[in-house]
DNA sequence: CTGAAAGCGCTAACAG
DNA sequence: CTGTTAGCGCTTTCAG
């Protein structure tokens, strides 16, 4: 050690044996007499000797981060799939290295192509990102290396993949709206599809309209155009809410008409200039003489956009309307009213993305040839919280 | 290119130059001819070079990134200023690596100094996270390189820090309520400290609570231990709203005496077994005869707490109580009510904790002297939503 | 079980 | 303006 930080040739030199040996001693290899490895992690210690993890990588190829590729930081939804995705990497010895697209396909492309860090630093990727579905070639653009994809929803995965529990816990938010009474349902977050059309999807939120829609029909509640209400994120959540609103103080009114805005908003001056949004729920709509109850949002921030948009109108929840929403994000045990619904278990998600992350690394540095893609989907819990609760 | 990856050498060779020139013409550097660059790039572009970033760190000893460590991804406001950090991080060509610790100290410290990354690869970091203030050795513990403090909130700071406007802001929440007619306002989020003490504090609940209680103090207002309430987290936000209506109940009925929760709640069973929390609020107190009006909250996550804990005590928001928070979380514009709060400005707060980084990074690499530390103080707006609504 | 040699891919320093 | 030399600190390989 001239002068800097200490070396692996200064560990060795202190602890009488050759650098090699010295690493081998450092990283627990097998094949190091136990005297021999407790002197050098003394000397080490007293050193205070940090590796030089460049040179590590440099050599050995290998990095031991996992990166992890989301849309963004400040969601209710991401900010806890990446604490549980970080949390998880971290308690198995690996670093995460975290990296926000801000929904943006080329960012996305980047980070898994043409980022440097990606061409050789990682060890495998989770992602969960916009632009980086399996339309692309993914395969290519991460140079063949350990890949998993979040809710790629795919039939026949061609990417090792943990999906939520899409079909599943959307029909189950649904049913327990109908068990807490609500017989005129309204379904937000995604564009009506006919249940034909249904039968092939392949992508998150068809899947949740399919398994909404499902129970919709079984229970003999109607399923069309007039019940879905599109909203991808909270401020169409939101529009969302003044739709459903509106429609609702119609059918209470019993005919089609203008509905004065009865909210108690003294702030929010939107309320009288919002836009429809989604494709229905407008105008004179046919046949609905009933007013919406019960409204299932594909998740949980559009959730909270359409209480807050039901709240401009004057309309409670879940006084006037249930509400349910899907994610399970932390501050829906917080809010007035906490929001009912279905928690999806991620930690499990992280525990299954890891467990094939270091299947393949571990595959990769025996030398053995690649397995077939692998699918898992996690559990959840549906969540019953005041936003459905039956009684006023 | 043997067979992997190309390297550097492929390049130079492809573009019929040395390798050092390739190097320098790919990474922009002065003396290069302009022909000799582009054929370069070319040679590049067609062999999908991508440079070997733990070579050239290894070679350089810079990495161009910086570690960033708070305590949590997954809260309102940790989501938001990571996302802050790691966005203009990125707009100035730097990488971000975000850390959390979970509110541990130890892993807080091993963030910062024996984490192997943390010892040789980062050039710089920047820090809000619980166990690394200026109790502990920083300097040491970072190897002398660059560091950022957010809200150290040191009278004479000893690294470079970037501070929230806890005091005026405080003081400005306070005096919004005020205007809006409170009289009666309880401060939640910091143990109570007599004024005196106040003068002297560093620390952000502190310089809130000076704010705080200077504003009631010139207003004539009530300031001792019956208006504080701490609370560090939500649920304990929670508490302190549980306390707080408990207050206004009694002090309703004119008399100490048991309070029945009015709640609607159906679900949330604690409302009935909660604790007293904060130093006061409970049992008969001496001359307060007027109920809380308002409630100031050190931070936006305790007041969706104290909100939700009046809530289960039937007192309504705005209409018996006006709330306002602190830090202008995202998720604020979207509950019900929206809620008021200090916002404070952390794509500001990203800038200069960036400039301050990269300023020091360039003195090394120029091997200029360190100059002092250096402190800034970022804005912040007051945003009038529901929670602190006049009108009912 | 331990050691010696070689080099991963790049870039600082200097020579041309 | 361009090229040559040398070596960052570690780990793979193979010999002892």
């Amino acid at each position: 050690m001239t002068d800097g930080k200490p070396t692996l040739r200064d560990v060795a030199a202190a602890a009488g044996v050759s650098p090699m040996t010295a690493s081998n001693a450092l990283r627990g290899k097998p094949g190091v007499k136990e005297s021999t490895r407790l002197k050098v992690l003394a000397a080490a210690e007293r050193l205070d000797y940090r590796i030089n993890l460049t040179a590590s990588m440099l050599k050995s190829g290998r990095s031991n981060i996992i990166h992890i590729i989301v849309n963004e930081f400040d969601s209710p939804f991401y900010s806890k799939l990446v604490q549980s995705l970080a949390t998880e990497t971290t308690a198995r010895g690996l670093t995460p290295f975290v990296e926000q697209t801000r929904y943006s396909p080329d960012a996305a492309k980047h980070a898994l192509a043409t980022n440097p860090f990606s061409g050789q630093l990682f060890d495998g990727e989770i992602i969960h990102a916009a632009g980086l579905n399996t339309d692309v070639p993914l395969a290519a653009m991460n140079h063949g290396r350990p890949l998993v994809l979040i809710d790629a929803c795919e039939d026949t995965p061609s990417f090792d993949t943990v999906n939520f529990p899409n079909e599943e816990g959307a029909r189950a938010a649904v049913q327990h709206l109908i068990e807490r009474g609500c017989r005129h349902i309204a379904i937000v977050g995604t564009d009506y599809a006919p249940r034909n059309e249904l039968a092939r999807v392949e992508d998150s939120a068809g899947l949740r309209l399919r398994g909404a829609s499902g129970a919709l029909l079984d229970a003999g509640l109607p399923y069309d155009e007039s019940v879905t209400f599109s909203a991808y994120n909270s401020t169409r959540g939101t529009e969302a809410g003044h739709a459903i609103a509106r429609a609702i103080l119609e059918q209470r009114a019993g005919r089609a008409g203008s509905a004065a805005a009865g909210s108690a908003d003294g702030t929010n001056g939107t309320a009288g200039t919002v836009e429809m949004a989604g494709t229905s729920g407008s105008g004179p709509t046919a046949a609905t003489a009933m007013a919406f109850d019960g409204v299932f949002c594909s998740n949980d921030y559009a959730a909270f956009g359409v209480i807050r948009g039901l709240a401009d109108y004057g309309i409670a929840v879940p006084g006037d309307v249930k509400v349910i929403g899907f994610d399970g994000a932390t501050s829906g045990a917080y809010t007035t009213p906490t929001l009912s619904t279905i928690q999806v278990d991620l930690d499990q998600l992280a525990q299954f993305a890891l467990d094939m992350i270091t299947r393949r690394v571990e595959q990769r540095s025996q030398g053995a040839a690649d397995t077939p893609a692998t699918r898992a989907t996690i559990g959840y819990t549906l969540v019953s919280r005041e936003s459905t609760t039956a009684e006023r």
